[in-house]
Order: structure tokens, then sequence, then C-alpha cells
DNA sequence: CAAGTGTACATTGTTGACAATTTTCAGCGC
DNA sequence: GCGCTGAAAATTGTCAACAATGTACACTTG
């Protein structure tokens, strides 16, 4: 458990894990998940995996089964999931439209921080790297509002779009996707700023 | 314990009971939670309690604090309201819309039961019984979709509307409203039921 | 041989004890 | 009086044992 200690809790260390687990594909739709089987490779005791186990449901990357346990979520529909991308970009817009004026040259060192490791992520062509970062990126924007809720809100919807990451031919595309939104911002572009986001979002 | 044991699991009964208590104001925003007294309130150990405490919390319901316990949640903000009120009109209309043509003889019975308990809660003025029907009518729309991840998309956005139930002068308004939603099924006008649906939703 | 039945086995659910953390508040110095 | 310190209390976090439930499969029965 090297990488992982920024997360506080024993709970959050293991659900950040199997997170990364579920959004790389190591993890599979359909496949069960064992309480015992985890709390043996993490060296703990079945009431933090089981915690884990609930944070991720929570989040539509795992689904339970009372008395039969755990496995990896399907990914929504074909049908649904141009639903998910709708319900995504609208609380993304709201919040970059919310938040626009008030945005700070703190906020955007802080994106920019993040957009240098996307960057990086798609030079070397670390799927996986980019997948924590383009989340974290997103992230980043929807806590930046007042609201702290708005996270809760959007976690789930995000997650379920995030578990089928493909869309992309060339992989650098996604750096300039988010370039183009914080260039934008930094213009005082509102609306290209807003296009850019929901661009980004499909 | 009485009229809860539909449900199966004991979280679920203890999270059904505190679901209750929070919408219908009984446990106001802000107010903290023990383990402890919840667990000798209902005769059962801490576990179950701390699980139910993290389902409400999944639903937007009641706050995590790691190593700090739990409160009931503040209610939207009047800036998001409308956010979240946009999003559940999103998902119940894709619903309504993706299920009309399916929409069965057996389905229509079971929803005019439930605006039957929509009625008597009307007429008997209680907000209390009527807050659990509304959830039941919308939920049931929700849940014949084939694509059961839906409802989990849908049940933190809807609870979060849920909290503040206040917005009828004339109680009975609510019954009508419904009652309008199942008439235009019933008579296979989409567009009606649609916009009743959409007009329900505020 | 198919369908049902019972019995181990595997897994999740619940509990109470103990550990770690946070909160409270009395005591102290300035 | 105000702020700091630190011990005590209250509360949440973790653990391991036990209970309840679900599963697999050999066995019976028709």
């Amino acid at each position: 458990m090297s990488a992982i200690e920024i997360y506080r809790t024993l709970p959050e260390q293991i659900a950040a894990r199997l997170r990364q687990d579920v959004l790389s594909s190591k993890l599979k739709p359909g496949d069960p998940l064992r309480e015992i089987d985890l709390s043996e490779r993490f060296g703990v005791s079945r009431g933090p995996v089981r915690e884990a186990f609930r944070q991720l449901s929570q989040q539509g990357l795992l689904v339970l089964e009372p008395n039969k346990g755990v496995r990896v979520a399907q990914n929504p529909s074909v049908e649904v999931r141009p639903l998910v991308v709708e319900l995504r970009r609208k609380i993304e817009v709201f919040v970059l439209d919310s938040i626009f004026q008030r945005i700070t040259a703190e906020d955007l060192e802080d994106w920019d921080a993040i957009l240098a490791d996307i960057k990086a992520a798609c030079e070397s062509s670390d799927v996986d790297a980019l997948t924590e970062h383009d989340l974290r990126f997103h992230q980043a924007i929807i806590r930046s509002h007042d609201d702290k809720d708005l996270f809760a809100l959007w976690q789930p919807i995000a997650m379920r779009m995030m578990m089928r990451y493909n869309r992309l031919d060339d992989i650098m595309e996604s750096y300039r996707e988010h370039k183009r939104i914080l260039d934008a911002i930094r213009a005082g572009d509102k609306p290209v700023a807003i296009k850019a986001l929901e661009d980004n979002i499909q």
C-alpha cells in the first residue's frame, strides 16, 4: 500500500485499489469478489473490506446481493448510456457556469498540474493513468463548487461512464480536449469553455 | 418493527425507519446520529446500524465524516435545486418514454393501487404517508425498466428532492397530478403522459 | 435417467471486545 | 479573562468468533 496513503481510512484505501482494478478492466463485469480473499490480500479483517464494497456499490462499480455477495457491475447498456452522458454533462456544465466568475489563479494552477499528468499519461499511452487523471480533472472542477453535495451527486454518474474508456483512437486527443477547456477558462470565454467541456464528455 | 418486515435485511429495515424520520423532518438537517443510540433502540449491534448509515449516505440523506460520525444532510441549496429537478425529470421521462409501448395491464394495476394509497393519504392530509407513497409511485415506474441500474442512478437524485415536501398548498393536488399521469398512459397518449410526469416533478 | 432431497461446504451476516481517534473540559500560565 | 495543555470521556474504527444463509453435489427415488 504505497501510493494510496493519501486516503485517510482503511476502507477508502481498499476502495481506491479496487476502483483502479475495475476501471482498468483487471476486474471484469460479473466477476465475483469475496470478502475473505481481499481481507487476506490487504492484511485486514473483513469489516473494512465490506465497507469498501459498500462505497463502490454506491458509485455504481459493484453490485451487492444480500447473502450472496458482490460482483463487478455491468457497463451501462447502449440504451441507457446516452442518458448517463447527458446527466453528467448537465452537472458539469452547471458547475462550470456557476463558478466561472470566481475561478482563481490557484484553481487554474491546480488544474494545470492535473493537465500535465494527463499529458504525461497520453504521451506514454498509459490508459490506466489517463483514466485516473481524467477523473481527477473533472473531480477538481466539481469540488470547487461551494455546494459539496454536488460531488456526491456527480460521482456515481461519472463512474458509470468511466467503466469503458476506449472512445478515442488517438489517445493524445484526450489531452487536447482538456487543454481546450482550461485555455478557454483562462481566456475568460465561458461559452467556449462550456462547449469544450461538453465535447469532452461523451 | 411492524410495518417494515418487507425489507429483507436488518440494515435495510433500520435504513427504512431512519429514512422515514429524515423525510418527515423528525430528524432535521445537521442532527447527529450515534451508532450506540440506534443499536440500542433497535436491539441490534452497531454493525447493521453502521451499514444503514452507509446506505442512507449513498442516498444523500446522511453525511458521513470519518472518525466523527454521521449527520442528517442539508437540503439542496436554492441554487442547486433546479439542477436536481432537471436531472430527476430527465431520468423519469427517459424511462417512461422507453417503456411506454411495453406497459402492461398488470403494471397499470400496480400503479393504480399506489395511486389509491396516495389518494387516501391526501384525503387524510397525512403528509408522511403521502411522501412514502409518492416515492413508491415513481419507484414503481423506474423499476419497470429492464435496466435495473437506472433505479440506483435515480434514487440519490430523487431522495434529495424529497427532503422538502411542502410545495403544494392544496395537498389533494398531488393526487390529481399522479392521476393525470396514469390516465394519459391508459389512453396511450405518450406526450401528455410525459408532460404530466414533468409537471409532477418540481 | 431425471428430478428432487439432504448434507457438507463456502460465504455473508451479526455480535461484542478492544483499539484508535476525536471531543470535552478542568487546570494552568499569562 | 484568554488561550494553551493534557487527561478523561465519548465515539467511531477494527477485529475475530460465531450464526445464518446460500451453494454444490452426491445420493435417493420414482
